[in-house]
DNA sequence: CGGAGCTGAGTAACCAGTTTCTAACAGAGC
DNA sequence: GCTCTGTTAGAAACTGGTTACTCAGCTCCG
């Protein structure tokens, strides 16, 4: 049975009156459902598998739009339903592998829901961030905000606009919004307990953005140890959170006579390491370096890193599942707070006597 | 003057019959519009800014969309224009920092004309990439494949459905769709000649995926090099493009008895590093390796890695370019083939005597 | 043989915007 | 005072889909 270029059913002519300027050979349902001579709601009946449909009239409406090359507009689809069936998650800095594994979780377990994934970068800047953030909002159908630089006032007035909103490594305190964090505490007290064991006293740490909201976790507890430990003396440098800042700190880090570094996480260190090693300073024999992270290369470089591992990819799954319930209605789970596990590799070791 | 809750104009009442359920609170044009006492029409002319309508009027819009948090809906604009002012890019493998540069510029150079990126990883999976591809463009005005996996035939058979299409490090011959590529054979050349010059004769590359073409390109390259020198030696050894592949890599690499090593990128050269550092071999004394890339910590490696550097920032907003010249119905401008440039660090010397 | 029940497909309302056309009104010119 | 013209804003068509409602026609049963 071939095509009939039925004209019962025919729309009204278009007159291309209030009409834009558009490829007029694009296949619409219209010219789909005039080539199959049916009407467009059995068009979307057709190719939205409604069982509805005589199956000989369902052949000829899929050979129209066969031969039509005919794809449904995903816009129109978006709008009538009133869903897009997308996500957005929005990081400060792609270039750090940590968020590339959180990227990887929530992309896989969405996908898994018959949802895409759309990624935008902030570079770091709370103003970009803000606007990225209700743009994307406004493009799908849930937020996932990663380490957000947005300063609370402006994401406290935000977070209504931003629903279906989770945050991760980020909270808004007295609100209903789903929150998925490392414990950055336990994490910095578990790598100085590790440092004070192999008998370092003065330590220097390389912090990291200063709106990074984990880098002031991570600055409250070190103080904290510091000034409960007698005999231990913490130098705070500013630094940021890539291999640049942390390379050009080395020689800032020498000077403060520490014999151990912190570093805010695994790129810093790496860099910091690079820095030393051109200095001439041997790791871990004059100075020990811990990272936080573990991104991938963490265990190849030389020597291989001593640092704090979380569960980068169950946070990305994880995101995805407190979203997917916001989005249902059914309640989210409870909020998560991800304890990290210390690697001890190479780059630590006893101070030297 | 206040908000006039006007009744003139207000659309027929809404039966909610065709309807899907949806947030009943949410700010429409229409709502806008009754709020102001105006048609949508109005409101539509106030939120574009057209300078037609009565300044005390378009203040009465303003303040009936303020006092509504009235945004408009994206995606029903797009519908309306026929555009979404949003461009789209595809990349195998997100973690490569060298995509990372790739997606700054284009990122950049999309924003500067009021575009948004929308980026999507196919993670080395051709089949994924297609059906990726396809959806992304349907939800964009452009598209960006950048080191597509795609086979040639399926690539040449999908292009048109793919318009806007620019193609980093990949083409289509016969075909008019803009190409931006790297000359590897020139990179690689110009490596090879290096490695001679150092005395060595006995190379290993460990190459990269089998679907990247640039794989293919260093490979043909590599071959011809060896059969035109004489007494030049050159190993293959499947690998991939990451560190974990690099690092796996290192026993089979001290086997082949070569005397350096071209790695098929940055990634696999700092995992090969590694390796063999974790199995006594001094570089470059021993064995000397290269990258290609030159990603940003290749320079921060113990020792620095020595590696053909591509534009990668460039290739992004070039890509822009082309796209944008597409979009717009101007003649994109012509192919290039960027040159790499060798740089010269820490990972090559001279074959041991 | 007639009415109830079921099935299948068309009609039209709807999503939330933009834009063309048109009509009302005001001001200018004769 | 009347017509012509220019502005302004509303009505309605349009983007390309989905779906509630309706109705025609068939089957089945009393």
């Amino acid at each position: 049975m071939g095509l009939e270029m039925g004209d019962t059913h025919r729309s009204k002519p278009r007159s291309r009156r209030g009409g834009v300027r558009r490829d007029p050979a694009a296949a619409t349902i219209s010219r789909v459902a005039d080539a199959a001579g049916v009407s467009r709601a059995t068009v979307s009946r057709v190719m939205n598998g409604s069982t509805t449909v005589a199956p000989e009239l369902a052949a000829r409406v899929r050979a129209a739009a066969e031969a039509l090359n005919y794809e449904p507009s995903l816009l129109a689809r978006s709008l009538a339903l009133g869903r897009t069936s997308t996500v957005s998650l929005i990081v400060p800095d792609l270039a750090n592998p940590m968020f590339q594994d959180i990227l990887r979780g929530l992309s896989t377990a969405a996908g898994a829901h018959g949802h895409r994934l759309m990624v935008a970068e902030s570079n770091e800047n709370a103003e970009a961030e803000q606007i990225l953030a209700v743009e994307a909002r406004r493009r799908s159908d849930g937020l996932v905000l990663a380490s957000s630089r947005i300063p609370e006032p402006q994401l406290r007035a935000l977070h209504e606009r931003l629903a279906p909103l989770v945050l991760l490594n980020r909270e808004i305190p007295g609100t209903a919004v789903p929150s998925l964090s490392v414990d950055y505490h336990a994490g910095i007290r578990a790598i100085v307990a590790h440092l004070l064991g192999y008998g370092h006293r003065r330590l220097v740490y390389l912090a990291g953005p200063p709106a990074s909201t984990s880098n002031t976790d991570r600055l409250v507890t070190l103080r904290a140890e510091a000034a409960g430990s007698p005999g231990f003396h913490l130098t705070e440098l500013d630094c940021g959170s890539t291999f640049e800042t942390g390379h050009a700190a080395a020689r800032a880090v020498l000077a403060t006579g520490a014999t151990a570094v912190v570093a805010f996480n695994d790129m810093v260190a790496f860099g910091a390491l690079s820095g030393l090693h051109e200095l001439g300073v041997s790791v871990p024999g004059q100075l020990s370096i811990t990272g936080f992270d573990d991104i991938p290369f963490a265990r190849y470089t030389t020597p291989p890193l001593t640092t704090a591992s979380i569960p980068k990819n169950e946070l990305g799954r994880q995101a995805w599942e407190r979203l997917w319930a916001l989005m249902s209605g059914a309640p989210p789970g409870y909020d998560a707070r991800f304890q990290p596990r210390l690697l001890v590799r190479d780059t630590t070791g006893p101070v030297r006597a």
